[in-house]
Parts: C-alpha cells; structure tokens; sequence
DNA sequence: ACTTACCGTAAGTGAGTGCTTACGGAGAGC
DNA sequence: GCTCTCCGTAAGCACTCACTTACGGTAAGT
C-alpha cells in the first residue's frame, strides 16, 4: 500500500489538486460545482481528478450523467501511515541529536 | 506559520527532495555525503537543499568548509499541524456521510 | 603561500506538465 | 426522437523546473 506513497505525494505537488482535496472535505462534489471553484477550466479539473484517483486519494460515483467525486478513506489513510513514520523518525533523529551533542571527529 | 503549508507541500512534490528529507531521518548530513546517495549532481542537490530550506523543512550549520544539513524540527511539526487537521475535516467528512446515506434529492 | 577539498551560484538546456480549445459520448427532459 | 446538460479524452502549446557544466569563493592542510 505504501507503494502508491510516491503517487500521492506527487499529487499533493499542485496547488489546484490541494485545493481541489480541501474543496472535497466538505463533502462530495461533482466536476462542475468543483470546477467552479477554480479559475482553470473543467477539462483542467478533470485532469487533476484523473491524477487524484490515480493516487487513490479521490474517488468517484456516477450518478446519471454526473460523476459526483468524493475523498477515498483509504489512500487518505495510508498517506496519513506514511507520515506518522516520518514524524516518528524525524522525533528520533532529533531526540538523538540532543543527547549526542556534537562527539564526531570525521 | 502556515503560509508556508504551499511551499512545504510543492516541496514534497519532488521524488529526490523526498529521498533527501528521508536520508536526513537518519541524522544530520554534509551536502557531498548527500549527494553521493543519489544518481544526480552535486549542484542539483544544492539546489534541491535550497528549496527545502526556504521550505522551513531543514537547516544548515556551517563547518569548516563544510555545509551540515539537517531536519528543521519547527517546519517538521508545523507540516504535520497542516496534516492534522486535514485527517481531523476528513473523517468528520466521511463520518458525515455514512450518518447520511442518500437523502439527496437533486 | 599554494594546493586541495567542499560548496553555492549562474547560465543554458531538455523533459515534464498544467492549461486551453475542440471533440465525442452518455443520460435527462420536453 | 431531439436537444441540452454533464463530462472524459485528444491534441497542441507554453511554461515550469530539474539537471548539467562551468565558475568562483572559502577553509584546511602541507
């Protein structure tokens, strides 16, 4: 699951993409109503959405001729796996900086 | 603090500024011993600290002829505020909408 | 003082990519 | 059945950006 790690971070590489997730959190939207939100057009947005599901941090649902997208729980979590590692390590890497002033000859 | 939240994340956008991040987890590093981790140039590791500094997301310490690189802990903590509240709105969405099956007329 | 090691910066280039316009297809309404 | 809405896809373009080579500057070693 963590391979799709690259994918989504790659994703969150583009302001539009945030703001298109963020736009997403207060629920699901279909492209129209998103797109308008933006100042690109539709087509743009479809992209992006293309690259969000691709990432598995998006989903979406057709309903009649709409595709109403909405946030995917899952890639969202395995995102959320991939940094808890990184804080965690990140806090390791400087708790071991503070007890081990500077004791290197190289 | 969290004006920076767009230039942390387009910085995360880049798959060897990640490596970077992700070699400095095992402590604090001078730029050649970083670049020799990966397959591009001195120079474009340079560039790459450059951007990560302005980032807030590492540090450099000046030794000898030397530039020590490593996590920055402020930038570190701020990006996982920003995430925070990111899972936090998103399970508050999805939870919404399993309370709220498909009572949507339109 | 001269050389060597380490590094940042500038300039130039090529590939990636975000955007637009144009088009086609599928479902809803009259 | 025809139209209109909603949307994805294709093609083309411009711009960003990651990379390289070349250069200069500073500190340490002899």
């Amino acid at each position: 699951m963590s391979a799709y790690g690259e994918l989504q971070l790659d994703a969150l590489g583009d302001a539009t993409r945030r703001g298109i997730l963020e736009a997403l959190l207060s629920g699901p939207l279909p492209v129209g109503k998103l797109a308008d939100r933006f100042p690109v057009s539709r087509p743009a947005i479809s992209q992006h959405l293309r690259v969000l599901e691709r990432a598995q941090l998006v989903t979406h649902r057709t309903s009649g001729t709409r595709r109403v997208y909405r946030l995917d729980p899952e890639g969202i979590d395995s995102l959320r796996e991939y940094f808890d590692r990184f804080w965690t390590q990140a806090l390791a890497s400087f708790k071991q900086k503070v007890e081990e002033p500077s004791a290197n000859g190289d």
